[in-house]
RNA sequence: UCCUCAGUAGCUCAGUUGGUUAGAGCAUCUGACUGUUAAUCAGAGGGUCCCUGGUUCAAGUCCAGGCUGGGGAGCCA
């Protein structure tokens, strides 16, 4: 292939020569004789000078008069500059408008949800999306890596499945010719198959869930990794995940540092996965919830009942900062930039409010749940994070009661009426990442449990041949990859982890 | 399905107890400025106040119903 271009990732490479580089016109800033013209490839950011003297006058003109979004082409030379983002900028001695941009809708200040959803295709392009999508990709890639160094064969579920293997509630109905066929949810027992033909394996695929969720944790489609290693027990699986989540959160630090520079990610937060994760057992978890047993002196209650106060304090700190702003703007002592100034801050002040009085009427919620969890009960939201407040690195939650997870999960030997499961937590409230246990291998537990389930058992039949033809101990566990992303990058919501997220009332773009 | 908040200019938002011609910043256009980082400064244009009905001399503002969206619960990765 010939190219007769430089990508912005290689300004470092070629400092101090001339080079040749095509993006769009991110944003321009013009003043007497010079613009500046920030260019995005897709590869990175730089800043382009363009002067009026070395360019001249039509060229100077062309220039000044970029739309946001145009595609151009210009030559220039590069020079060091430590205070642009990627180290350097471009001094430009030509410069050639591939195709001018119409008035382009996203502006350079804040938007809402909704203005900005509608024009994903267009958000996209923007510095903090691009951060999030190559955060994504590396994510992907770190992925692969780890299982096919580890052994792994990589397996593709099907998509279209004929039974519903966990409850209808939350499926996708679909046309199959003359069936009805389901969007899969999981290709976990499609996977314990290709385990008992390849010894390990993960898949990597969407998935899909029908659930009429709104929060920022929930989508309709996302994607799921889930690996199933044949004679692992629950231990060797923690080991894995472990390890696993230790590879990838590694591999962005790494290789996304300015990534996260866009995203202002805190990134000591992040390095702690090189401690190990506390296993708890559910029973011990549920007293720490409750507030009856402590963790490095940390008591829940008293750490919420502390997180309360703090955000009660810092909501009355607000107020009196957004009434004193109020006043000097009233008291006309101001002058206009003075004015605008402050009731910016005015507006970012109000948004943080918002949010902060949000917590404050949820933390007394929490509480109340804390205190009042019933041993056997599932976690919900608020119990993920109360318990997740008391560590800083990712925790890991084993040995389940059986009633609350799924058919095929293995009780524990020495611990009847548990089963040896494991949800992987996510620190900063990020709450369940990975779920995975050790699988049912005896067939007559396992035909005993489907009924139980009330699970139509000629659907399970192919399934129960796995137990029939040579059953091994087996493990595997599922990561959602979107929830990860969403901890990396510190994102409020899983729909920016995700290019066109698919969820309720979303269909386009 | 339930709880809760919101819908005003292209965008983000103000709009006091219901009261004259509905405002600001950004964006757009015109002009100024040779180092800007969401540049700044001066000026101009830009409105179906989500929809329907009601109360009233008078509704962006109050009431009822609906639509759309945000956050949360349940459910889940």
């Amino acid at each position: 292939m010939k190219q007769n271009w430089t990508y912005l990732a290689q300004l470092a490479a070629n400092e101090g020569k001339e080079i040749t580089l095509k993006g769009w016109v991110q944003n321009r800033r013009d003043s007497k004789g010079i613009v500046f013209i920030i260019l995005r490839d897709g590869t990175g950011f730089a800043q382009c000078v363009v002067l009026e003297e070395t360019v001249g006058e039509a060229m100077f003109d062309e220039a000044k008069r970029l739309s946001l979004e145009t595609s151009v082409e210009l030559t220039g030379t590069i020079r060091k500059d430590e205070k642009q983002l990627g180290g350097f900028e471009v001094q430009v001695s030509s410069l050639k408008v591939i195709t001018p941009a119409e008035e382009y809708p996203i502006g350079k200040k804040e938007h809402g949800v909704d203005f900005l959803m509608d024009r994903r295709h267009l958000w996209l392009r923007s510095k903090r999306q691009w951060a999030i999508m190559r955060i994504r990709n590396e994510i992907i890639f770190a992925i692969h890596n780890f299982f096919q160094q580890n052994g792994f064969v990589q397996m593709d579920a099907p998509i279209f499945t004929g039974n519903a293997c966990e409850g209808t509630s939350t499926l996708f109905e679909t046309e199959f010719f003359e069936d009805t066929a389901y969007l899969s949810q999981s290709g976990q027992l499609y996977g314990e198959a290709m385990a008992m033909a390849m010894g390990k394996i993960y898949t990597f695929g969407p998935t899909f869930r029908a659930e009429k969720s709104k929060t920022r944790r929930h989508l309709s489609e996302f994607w799921m990794i889930e690996p199933e290693m044949a004679f692992y027990d629950l231990d060797m699986t923690m080991d894995l995940i472990e390890e696993f989540i230790r590879f990838v959160v590694t591999a962005v630090l790494k290789n996304c540092k300015d990534e996260l520079a866009v995203l202002e990610r805190d990134v000591t937060k992040l390095e702690t996965v090189i401690k190990p994760f506390p296993r708890i057992a559910y029973k011990d978890a549920v007293q720490m919830i409750r507030g009856e047993k402590d963790v490095n002196g940390m008591n829940s209650i008293k750490t919420l009942e502390g997180d309360l106060a703090i955000v009660k304090n810092k909501i009355e700190e607000i107020k009196t900062d957004i009434t004193s702003r109020e006043e000097k703007i009233k008291s006309g002592a101001l002058k206009k930039g003075e004015i605008a100034f402050n009731e910016q801050k005015i507006q970012q002040q109000k948004a943080a409010l918002r949010e902060l009085e949000e917590e404050e009427r949820n933390i007394p919620q929490w509480l109340e749940s804390a205190k009042n969890f019933v041993p056997g009960d599932d976690f919900g939201g608020s119990d993920e994070t109360v318990l997740t407040r008391l560590f800083n690195t990712p925790i890991m939650v084993y040995n389940w009661p059986k009633a609350i997870k799924a058919f095929y999960m293995k009780e524990a030997d020495d611990d009847k009426g548990y089963v040896r499961g494991v949800d992987i937590l996510a620190p900063e409230g990020y709450g369940e990442i990975v779920g995975g246990g050790q699988r049912e291998t005896d067939m007559q537990v396992l035909v005993d449990a489907i009924h139980h389930h009330q699970l139509p058992m000629e659907a399970f039949e192919w399934y129960l041949d796995l137990r029939r033809y040579g059953s091994v101990q087996h493990s595997g566990f599922g990561l959602g990859l979107e929830r990860i992303i969403c901890w990396v990058c510190k994102l409020p919501h899983v729909r920016e982890a995700i290019p066109f997220p698919r969820m309720m009332g979303r269909l386009l773009p």
